[in-house]
DNA sequence: TTGTATGCGTTATCAT
DNA sequence: ATGATAACGCATACAA
């Protein structure tokens, strides 16, 4: 039911040869105006399609990009997956969706693969024979292939915003896991990192196991908690920083619950800005990472790559912003909380 | 540099046709145990994995499934997502996502498609020759290769919870296009159904165009300022049904700023049940589109299609549900607003 | 039982 | 200028 090459040369009365040529626009001497126009036709009239497979096979090239997250909930990916389609479909480039690094790893389906994560998790150990690949993720330093941004400055850039507006007294909702006490390491230099630059009195640095790094009911299960226990404790406090978006939602319902005003006894600030972020009550402050744009440099360098184009990219750090929201105001005078 | 069916002949000594059987296990007739071990040491040892393009081309199927949505932002698409994803990997195949239509209509580069959309949208008159599809949408009735859910109903159900609390002022925020009235019609029938069969002394019923029906900002716009014009103009209501998240989202932000209490004053119900809705404040009650599962049998339903078996799927229509959470309450005693 | 040969739809390299 | 023809890597019908 396809129909072919062959099938718009026959009808044009060509070779199949002079069809491919005349289609491409790769007719390496002047063909006759005639000769193109009824080739031109016959292939319209015959609702021709190439056959991207075939193409794929001959030229080794699927023009098609692979797009790995560990998790499709995650908000970096949501983030990501809008502004990679469009980049990838402008540059003529389809995209394959995978949680699993299997499905986009190998050469052949995909020329080439975009990384929601480390380098390191998708190492050439593992994947022995896989295909060019760029990296989106946080970093601390320019690496090789990576489109990254800093956490740590990030971190900083939350709790400088709040330090900025006269807290003294801060907490910061980290999240360790058991062994691997480096998860968010950065996060919690960056934090460190504004303090010692302030003359914040007090500076409170609240941290907490986590069961489940990726369940974001658990993390914010995990913030509420925390809150709520400093509260029933007497800890003082007017701004809380935390690790994520989840967590800081979880806290500013253990505040709303313990009829603690937002922001006007204290400031609350998440990190990602997520969608989630935006439609909270009140509306959360949150470190901005730069996804959306490092997904489309991610696609253009890659592209870049393989199309033979002169490649020098050797990674990138984006600058983190703050969006600035309702969730956080100048601090109260000491008051009794 | 990639290692193919005849490198894995040569090392094992056989010939290729053998390999190719042996690897995928379609031997008509038992072979020698000890030629199969040497196949697979080899094809071990080379690290040798089948072409999926080569392997598409001679059998005419690719793996792939195609995913569209118009927007890769509609909080539709989103919750579809994940479940097709996986669903799809669960029976072997790679998952192709794409907002537009070109992108996965034509076979070749996918063996079928999902369309999130009406079936009309991607008609065999606009795509001739394209594969086959399912479409996931809401739907008044059952149709073919379409996994629906009945809008209707859902905003039935949602009006019928107020009801149900004592509400008898209720607003319903609905959105007509200029010209297009039936744009979401269903909805306003499922809200004079409810209406109709409940003893309410009062039915209001508004609604006000919406410039871009896919702006999620546009449409919280849209129901803060229609939420506020009301108020303003002293209409009294205990309740509100939107016709979706964002709309109800922009209401709950007008409520608040009139000082007004939800759910204590108002109630307000939502509809979709996307991840804005359980983040806000309160936590939405919210219509719940059955649009994971949907995608999970559209899954399904398409690969036993493509896959040759017996096709009996004449399309499905799933029940709505509603999430019940905060922002809905018995009706107050009637007191000024 | 297993090797050989053909075809899938293109592109690209030759001759002509 | 254009027509054969050889790959591309694999599956498979057919021959041996």
């Amino acid at each position: 039911v396809a129909v072919t090459l062959s099938d718009v040369a026959r009808k044009s009365g060509v070779s199949v040869g002079t069809v491919s040529r005349v289609l491409n626009g790769k007719m390496v001497s002047p063909i006759p105006a005639d000769t193109i126009a009824r080739i031109r036709r016959a292939a319209e009239d015959l609702h021709y399609r190439p056959n991207p497979l075939a193409r794929a096979l001959v030229t080794g090239k699927s023009q098609t990009l692979g797009l790995f997250s560990r998790e499709l909930t995650d908000p970096h990916f949501l983030q990501m997956l809008e502004a990679v389609e469009s980049k990838a479909r402008e540059l003529g480039y389809h995209l394959i969706v995978s949680s699993s690094l299997e499905g986009v790893s190998r050469k052949g389906r995909v020329d080439g693969t975009i990384v929601l994560g480390e380098p390191h998790c998708f190492a050439e150990e593992s994947i022995p024979g896989r295909q060019p690949a760029i990296y989106v993720f946080h970093s601390e330093a320019i690496e090789q292939d990576m489109v990254a941004w800093s956490d740590e400055e990030g971190m900083c850039l939350a709790t400088t915003h709040l330090l900025e507006q006269g807290h003294k007294h801060v907490i910061a909702l980290f999240c360790y896991g058991e062994e691997k006490a480096t998860v968010s390491y950065p996060k919690v230099q960056g934090f460190r990192r504004a303090l010692a630059n302030s003359n914040a009195t007090v500076r409170e640095c609240w941290e907490a196991p986590c069961p489940n790094q990726y369940s974001q009911s658990q993390q914010y299960e995990n913030g509420y908690r925390n809150i709520r226990r400093l509260l029933a404790e007497g800890v003082y406090f007017t701004g809380i920083v935390a690790r994520n978006d989840f967590i800081a939602l979880g806290a500013l319902c253990a505040l709303r619950e313990a009829g603690v005003n937002v922001p006007q006894d204290v400031s609350v600030v998440g990190y990602t800005d997520s969608i989630q972020a935006a439609c909270a009550d009140p509306p959360l402050t949150s470190v901005r990472t730069p996804i959306a744009p490092a997904g489309e440099i991610a696609v253009e360098q890659l592209v870049r790559r393989l199309d033979g184009l002169r490649y020098d990219f050797s990674g990138v750090l984006l600058p983190t912003s703050l969006s600035v929201r309702q969730s956080t105001a100048p601090a109260p005078q000491r008051t009794a909380l």
